[in-house]
DNA sequence: CGATCGTTTGATCCGCATCAAGATAGGTGG
DNA sequence: CCACCTATCTTGATGCGGATCAAACGATCG
């Protein structure tokens, strides 16, 4: 399943970056990451399942990790997809359900760094910051849940596939000019929401309002029609940010 | 726009048992509800304004309340319907953001008991048991809010009005027999996320599962139907916790 | 070379939104 | 008490977006 692997100077370095940090001296971060354990899971494997009892805090330190949860009926619905420096699940220790609410499982190959709830229940008690940082961490979870939630009814099937192109982009910090999808069509239709079929089917109207596809490859040509046929649809949102992020490097 | 009232007896009573305050002694929840003041609110008044200052943490403590906020094309979107009892925007509190992320109104005259957020953030790390209460409840509407936007593209509109009017009932503990709806329809529409003729089409098919409905006056006839229709898609919600509360009663 | 996976394309269908008009009810003033 | 008015709700006709079903295409792999 899993594998330990050692914490090398690189992973320990990026991860001392990680918002639940925030705040805390170079020598605190360092003591706490030493309670941290690295494993990496192959393609396809599981961190954990719906239902398992809650047992980790997780940063993903590379590779990407997928979580998602069957429908009655039996096909599965992608809700997040997390690359390095998200953390997963920190919600659902705090909450009183005692196990995870979602399948997580990594997308390509991933390193993953775990900490146990205990762990995470102690330190937030023993540094008030960190007990801040949860909060602060939640209520901008919720905030994104809240406005993709509305945009998910409110945006058409061109609008939301462009936000995510977008907001792909520039998380993992990619050339708008120019870039190929990370990630599998099946993969991001169930994230954005839609059949495979439709998203097959909008890729190329998208040219419409500023966005090159072709294959896997994507272009973000035109960013001042994208900003008027989506951001001005959606103010306020990440998806927003995502666009003025872009428009700063220009 | 709100008038102060006088703290009396019945609303303290009434306000002890709000979830923030879960752990703590009688003698600290009175000598903290001391910091608070309740104000009441007439029918239409705003509570606050998206965009405004975070200046308050509110509980109601009798009437209704409605949070929502107006898309881009003008019309508005109710995103929560709150009763005596409910906390509102703990979350926004602690974001980096600064400011109300929604509308907040009166729907009918209503009392809120209204507590500075720097009394909020203090109380918070002068008890730690109040930091992890927020934690706590911010996991829980994480929860809610995933399942909920889960529910609203999987579920038809006869499954989503069906959850609705079970949760309408336990939440604001009627009579399952037969009830009044508290609400307008058009706010019932606009929670949910129809239109107010889909919704006025729909309410008569609810009659096939076990939903009998005749103007306002609604009544839930055969929950084993209304089980197998609705809470059999959606396991786990929130509404699927309503169920069983009627189930028990039974 | 067939086999499997991921993707594209076509034809059709269904649910809800939209537009438009009518019905009911609650409230106000004469 | 009735006439009127406005808010709320119902009903009908129509259209569109995306789901569904079905088949074929292209790439990768053993």
């Amino acid at each position: 399943m899993s594998q330990k692997v050692l914490l090398n100077a690189l992973n320990v370095g990026f991860i001392k970056n990680i918002s639940l940090f925030n705040g805390l001296s170079e020598t605190d971060k360092e003591l706490l990451l030493r309670d941290g354990s690295i494993y990496s899971y192959l393609r396809k494997k599981p961190l954990f399942r719906h239902g398992d009892p809650i047992m980790h805090f997780y940063v993903v330190c590379s590779g990407t990790i997928r979580l998602y949860h069957e429908t009655p009926d039996g096909c599965e619905v992608t809700t997040d997809i997390l690359i390095a420096g998200d953390s997963i699940c920190a919600a659902d220790i705090f909450s009183s359900l005692g196990m995870y609410q979602t399948h997580a499982e990594a997308v390509i190959d991933a390193t993953v760094m775990e900490f146990s709830t205990e762990w995470l229940k102690k330190t937030a008690q023993r540094f008030p910051i960190i007990a801040f940082n949860l909060l602060s961490m939640l209520s901008q979870q919720t905030h994104k849940l809240k406005t993709e939630a509305e945009n998910q009814s409110n945006m058409s099937a061109l609008q939301l596939t462009a936000c995510f192109l977008q907001q792909t982009c520039v998380f993992n910090g990619f050339n708008p000019a120019g870039f190929i999808l990370p990630y599998s069509k099946s993969l991001i239709a169930s994230r954005i929401g839609m059949k495979l079929e439709t998203l097959s089917r909008t890729l190329p109207k998208l040219t419409e309002i500023g966005i090159a596809s072709e294959g896997r490859h994507i272009a973000l040509r035109d960013l001042a029609t994208i900003k008027q046929n989506v951001c001005d649809h959606c103010p306020g949102t990440e998806h927003c940010h995502a666009y003025d992020v872009l428009h700063q490097k220009n």
